[in-house]
DNA sequence: CAAAATTTTGGGAGCGCTCTCAAACGGGTT
DNA sequence: AACCCGTTTGAGAGCGCTCCCAAAATTTTG
C-alpha cells in the first residue's frame, strides 16, 4: 500500500494538507505541481518528496475551477459512420488506433483523453460539440473527417478560446493540422499498378463529404493522365465505405465492355467487397484482378489473398495531434501543418495485368 | 448557429445568467439541471427554455467542486497486453468493443468514458489507480482482467468510495460482477466437438493471471470427463496470448504419439497460430484439425478457413458496468452479478474428426 | 555597507457549481 | 381568520485549486 505518514492514508489529501507537512504556503506546492519557476530546488524537492509521502493528486477539477489547465483532450468522430461500423461487427480500427496514438502521448503529459461521437449534420454537430465542450472545457479538441473539414466547428472552437487538431485537413495552417499526403499515396498505388502492366482501373470511393476520398481521386487521375492514357482509363464510382454498396459500384465497373483489371478501394471493406464480386465472376485475384485499398485493419492479413494496402498512420496522426494539442494548452502557438509519412503494404492482391 | 438573447453568444455561460434571465434563483435552476424535485412545472419549463437559448452547458469541473458527481466512468485495461497487441500491429478489438458498449451507454446517461492503462504488478497498479482517480475522480471504476481478479483495486476503491464493476470476475456479489459463464462455453465448445467425434483436444491457455483462462480450462476438462475420456484426452498448454507463443505449445502437442485433432485457443491469434501450424504441417483445417477460438474479432471471417469462435458480449458487459455504475452515482447499491450471454459463432474451421 | 534589483514566497480572492438550511408560499383545517 | 404542514424557493458557505499581487528573502550594484 502507499507508505503513510502522521494521519495519512486519509482518503483525500488537499493541497493545502501538504503544503502543512511540508511547512510552505499552498502557492508553492502549487508552482512544484506545475513545474513552475521561482521555487528554490531544496524546497521543490522537500514538496515533492511529500506529495509522495502522502500519495497527494491533485483534483482536476480544482486545478480546472482555479483558472488552470483541464488536462483533458477531447477526440470527435462521426457518430453515423462509427456507430455504423460497430454494429455491423466489423470493428472500427481507426476508433482503436486513434486510442492507441491519443492514449500514449496523452499519458506522457498527464493528460486524459475522451471520446465523443457527434452527428455529421453540421447544425446538430455545432450544438453538439458546443454542449460537450461546455461540459468537459477540455485543453483541446481533435476533429477527424467528416468533421475535421467543418468550418463552422472550427469557428466555434476558436470563439471558446479552444485549440483545435484538424486531421486529414489541409489549409492555410491556421490551425493545428495533422495528415498524410492522400493524393501522393493514391498516385503511388496507381503507378504500382501501372508498371505492372494495368490499363484500365477502377477507383472505388467512399463519401464525398471525407475530403481524403477526393484527394485520393485526384492522384488516382493524375497518375493515369501522366501516363498518357485517356480520362476514361480512371472509372470511380461512389460507395458509401460499406460492403454492400461497394459490391454494387463493383459490379457496375465490370459491366464496361472493356472492364477495370485493377480496383483501388478507398478502404478494406470496400475492398472485401471488390474480393467477393471478382469470386463471384469467377475472376481470381490477382491474375485477373488486382485489388488495393487505403486502410490496412489487422483482417486484411487473412484475407483471400491478403489484401495490399495504403496504411495511414493514424496512431501516430493522433499522437501528433495530442503533441500539439498540449503544448499549446502550455502556451505554444496553436497552429501549424504536419504530414506524416503513410506505407504501401505489398501483399498478394497485386500482380501483373493479363495481357 | 446558437440562437441568441440579449447580449448572449458570450462565450460562458454560467448558471447565474440562466437564474437571471429565468428570473429565478440559482438553486433552482441547478434543480432543473439535475431533474431534481420539488421545482414547479411551469418554472422548470422556462428555465429549460431559457438553458437552450442561452446556449448553456454546465460545467462538470464546477458541478463536481460543489460537490456533486464527475459524470466520469474510468475503464482500466492492463498495460502490457494491451500496448503489446497494438506494437504489434494486431489491434485492440477487446478495447474497441468496450469504447463501444461504454460510450453508447454513457452518452444515454450524458456521462462520459475515460481508459487508463495501468501495470499488471499489483503495487505498481496500486499506486497508478490512485493517482489517477485522485486527479478524476470518477464516479465509478471499470476493471477488466487481469485487474478485475485484483482485490487490492476493490479494496482501494472501496476505500475512496468510488464503485466499481469487475469484469469476467465471479465473487460474491459484494461489488458490481459482470461477466460470461466461460467456463459453459468451453464446455459447450468441447461438446461440439466430441459430437463431430473428436476424442483428442488440445487447449492453448492465455496468461494464468486471467481468471477467465481458468474458468475456459475446467469447463474444458469438465465436459472431456462427463465424456467419459481420460483425463489425458484433454492437453492443456500455456501460451501467452500471442502468435509465438501459441505456435509453440500447438506445435508440443502436436508431437504427441497421437496428437490432437480439435485445438481450441484462448484468443484469435493463438488459434491462428494453430492454423499456421497445421499449415506447416501439411494438414488441413478443418479436415484434419478442428480449431476453435475465444475472441471472435472481425479479422476471423477473413482467415482461411474462416474460425469459428466463441463471441464474448464484450461490449453489452461495459454497457451494463456503465450502466449499473451510473445508477450507483445516482444512489443505488453498488453491487450485483450479471451474467451476459455469450455466442458460439460457428465457421469452416471444425468438422468431423476422421475415422 | 546601503540601496536597488531580483528571486522566492504566501495570503486574499474567486472560479461555478452543490450542499445545507431557513424563509416564503400555498392550500386545507379548525 | 388564524393555524398548520407540505411544497417550493433562494441565500450563505464552501469545495480545492490557480490567479494576482504584495511581502520577504536573496542577490547584485554603486
Amino acid at each position: 500500500m502507499t507508505p503513510t505518514v502522521g494521519g495519512s492514508m486519509q482518503t483525500k489529501v488537499t493541497i493545502e494538507d501538504v503544503a502543512m507537512a511540508a511547512g510552505v504556503g499552498r502557492q508553492t506546492v502549487s508552482r512544484v505541481i506545475n513545474r513552475g519557476p521561482n521555487v528554490k530546488p531544496a524546497v521543490r524537492q522537500r514538496v515533492e518528496a511529500v506529495i509522495e509521502e502522502l500519495g497527494y493528486s491533485p483534483s482536476l477539477s480544482a486545478r480546472r475551477m482555479g483558472g488552470g489547465r483541464s488536462f483533458l483532450i477531447l477526440a470527435i468522430n462521426d457518430r453515423a459512420r462509427t456507430l455504423e461500423n460497430w454494429r455491423a461487427g466489423r470493428g472500427n480500427d481507426w476508433v482503436d488506433q486513434m486510442l492507441y496514438g491519443g492514449m500514449t502521448e496523452c499519458e506522457r503529459h498527464d493528460y486524459h483523453l475522451v471520446f465523443e461521437l457527434i452527428d455529421t449534420a453540421s447544425d446538430a454537430a455545432q450544438r453538439q460539440l458546443a454542449s460537450v465542450i461546455g461540459a468537459l472545457r477540455p485543453d483541446g479538441v481533435i476533429l477527424t473527417p467528416p468533421h475535421s473539414e467543418n468550418d463552422a466547428l472550427v469557428a466555434l472552437l476558436d470563439l471558446r478560446g479552444i485549440p483545435c487538431a484538424r486531421i486529414g485537413h489541409r489549409g492555410d495552417g491556421a490551425h493545428i493540422e495533422v495528415h498524410m499526403d492522400e493524393g501522393s499515396a493514391a498516385r503511388e498505388v496507381t503507378e504500382k499498378l501501372l508498371a505492372l502492366g494495368h490499363r484500365r482501373f477502377a477507383f472505388i470511393a467512399g463519401t464525398s463529404s471525407y475530403g481524403t476520398s477526393l484527394a485520393r481521386i485526384a492522384g488516382f487521375r493524375q497518375a493515369i493522365l501522366t501516363a498518357g492514357l485517356p480520362g476514361d482509363a480512371g472509372f470511380v464510382g461512389n460507395g458509401e465505405f460499406n460492403f454492400e454498396t461497394a459490391v454494387k459500384v463493383t459490379a457496375d465497373a465490370m459491366l464496361h465492355d472493356r472492364p477495370p483489371t485493377a480496383i483501388i478501394a478507398d478502404n478494406d471493406e470496400m475492398a472485401f467487397a471488390a474480393l467477393h464480386v471478382a469470386n463471384s465472376k469467377g475472376l481470381r485475384v490477382p491474375s485477373d484482378l488486382s485489388v488495393v485499398s487505403f486502410e490496412d485493419t489487422p483482417g486484411v492479413r487473412f484475407s483471400v489473398p491478403p489484401l495490399s494496402a495504403i496504411r495511414q498512420p493514424t496512431a501516430a496522426m493522433i499522437a501528433k495531434a495530442c503533441e500539439r494539442l498540449i503544448a499549446a494548452a502550455a502556451g505554444a502557438e496553436a497552429a501549424g501543418s504536419y504530414e506524416l509519412p503513410y506505407t504501401f503494404v505489398e501483399r498478394a492482391s497485386i500482380g501483373s495485368a493479363r495481357s
